[in-house]
DNA sequence: GTGAAAGCGCTAACAC
DNA sequence: GTGTTAGCGCTTTCAC
């Protein structure tokens, strides 16, 4: 006859339930646990308790008392890209799917943030932390990394880099990443292969390890066919719509001549697209356009535009089974997964006559 | 010198602080917690083996004795929708900002699920849950809704429903949403106010009650008109693109005649542009389309749609607030935020002449 | 200011 | 099978 004072409510524990129930607290849990003996009629004395009661059993004060599950963590920069999106599905599926629960965070992209997170992360003692997306590679990145990894590890633990560069060879950490380069290799040879030669670059910040692999891999391509990028070219940005809607109407203001279009993600392609519609430019009649992640939007642009598929669920599904798996992992240290392009109708095929539209 | 056995790491507790600081626990607690006096010389030292050790504080252990600070969980149908993933950002930074995590988890739209997930987060002992997202309305329906907020609030934690009917006034629960059948009601008086009278209506499950709210406003609209549909004006479906395209396709086939469209989501909008596309019926000039959520891309599409902007963010936001809310909330337990339309160019005035364009 | 002791809600080891 | 006794890692009285 517990009344509850309004506000405050009565949050049952384990004795009220035994009491109720005429046992012990050890006979509640381990009816609740599952594993040890129990009688028939005991058993159910306690399980009619709990539902009388509606009791369910503190996670946190389980997890101390050695019964673990632990949560995964997920930190991103915006969970608003499509791709992470993507990825944080897969994530939270697998992880759901082994019986984990996930916490995600985003970062907006600032490392302290980022530092500050993994530290939560550690306090909360989550099974493994998973970082997601590129980032600026540079020592500090790789000093701040290795902090990080050791500290988990020692924590007990797990980092893993999921479409980030590994900042160590064998460090504690399990690297998942994709074929950033060589998607971005293989839709700049389609793109030659068709016959473009002027082919300006919408890239993302030459720090951002994601940036720099597809930049390298459009350079790989180039020189493949004995070409190299010439003066503005190439252009920085970052992974926006707006970004590509702006460096489009830049190089058209400056008069730069190119045939085609490579922008580093369906974001930038699909702000660039809207760019080229607005100063007239056809695409693909006067100048073709590639994107790269294969976002499901992809196919609904105008024209459906042809671009690198990245398997981002699959990557985040296969983050998190590492992070879980058994043993130290050292065995399976680092997994890439493919990429591959995929042709839809942004891009035109040159004739011999037309290398010079713009 | 504690040597680490390989694999099983020594995770340090307060004790081991203590220890090294030459304190007791008690004071390493006073420290870290930083409400109580110590004097500097003590505080130095502890922060100093606090270092050395790399030692972070269990969250659990702390919340178990009483220092509390919570989770927020919030349990939406599936993150990749761009809406939804902008609602988790704004769950996500407000709860942030507050100094909470975020556990975020999807339920594929299965009730089942969203119950487990319900019960995990209450033995989680979260703040707050947050519901997230349009779900059949029915009695077994409100009755689950019941259960569940009364046992989240004996808990002591709360239930947001979040753009999702209330299922009670004046339950254990804040409702957060946004004027959905404003929105539908304005867009379609803008189709109408531009001549347009056969609109066919792409809809979602009727049983979803965000489905149903924008179907009412679109009613609502045409009943202004002193209008009523017709006979397979209204097509069910769901929030994909799939479904739009599919849709449009056996309009299309079913000789059905309409001047305009009104898909119920962007995603919809989407797939129908396409289907109309490869139909070879231009947008706007011989039908027009309109969308709802008002997702980043819906300008990038061509042409740029027409649609009803829902402050997503902000709806995730103003619940993390509201379950964070001091007091038990009855004075602001239901909020609506509004909608508006925002015109761009998938919208054609009708002359007098072509009111039966197809 | 600081330590010892009690306790948070639970599980696990040890009895019987 | 079941109760009793110890913890888990931490905070918080309550003393001095």
């Amino acid at each position: 006859m517990s009344r509850k004072s309004p506000g405050a409510a009565a949050r049952h524990t384990i004795r009220d339930v035994a009491a109720r129930a005429r046992v012990s607290a050890s006979t509640v849990s381990r009816v609740l646990g599952g594993s040890y003996p129990v009688s028939t009629a005991t058993r159910a004395r306690v399980m009619r308790a709990v539902r009388d009661l509606d009791y369910v059993a503190d996670a946190r004060a389980r997890a101390i008392a050695g019964a673990e599950t632990g949560t995964v963590a997920f930190v991103l920069d915006d969970i608003t890209g499509p791709s992470f999106a993507h990825m944080a599905q897969g994530v939270e599926r697998e992880a759901a799917r082994l019986g984990h629960l996930s916490l995600v965070c985003t970062t907006d992209g600032d490392p302290e943030r980022e530092r500050v997170l993994v530290e939560l992360m550690r306090a909360q003692r989550a099974a493994a932390v998973i970082l997601v997306g590129g980032v600026a590679d540079s020592p500090e990145y790789r000093e701040r990394m290795s902090r990080i990894a050791r500290s988990l590890a020692s924590a007990g633990s797990r980092l893993v880099l999921c479409g980030r560069a590994p900042f160590q060879e064998g460090g504690p950490a399990v690297v998942i990443e994709y074929d950033n380069e060589g998607g971005a290799h293989a839709i700049t040879s389609h793109l030659l292969s068709l016959g473009h030669r002027r082919i300006l670059f919408l890239g993302g910040s030459p720090a951002n390890t994601t940036a720099a692999g597809r930049e390298r891999g459009f350079r790989s391509a180039l020189a493949a066919y004995g070409l190299a990028p010439e003066r503005g070219q190439v252009m920085p940005g970052d992974f926006t719509r707006e970004s590509g809607h702006r460096r489009i109407q830049e190089a058209l203001a400056a008069g730069r001549s190119f045939t085609a279009v490579f922008a580093t993600s369906d974001m930038v392609a699909s702000g660039a697209l809207t760019a080229l519609r607005e100063a007239g430019v056809a695409v693909p009649d006067e100048v073709s356009l590639v994107g790269y992640d294969d976002i499901p939007f992809a196919r609904d642009l105008f024209p459906p535009l042809t671009t690198v598929h990245v398997p981002y669920e699959e990557l985040g599904r296969t983050a998190v089974r590492a992070a879980l798996g058994r043993g130290s992992g050292t065995a399976e240290a680092r997994t890439t997964l493919g990429t591959h392009v995929v042709v839809r109708a942004s891009v035109r095929q040159l004739g011999p006559g037309d290398s010079s539209d713009r």
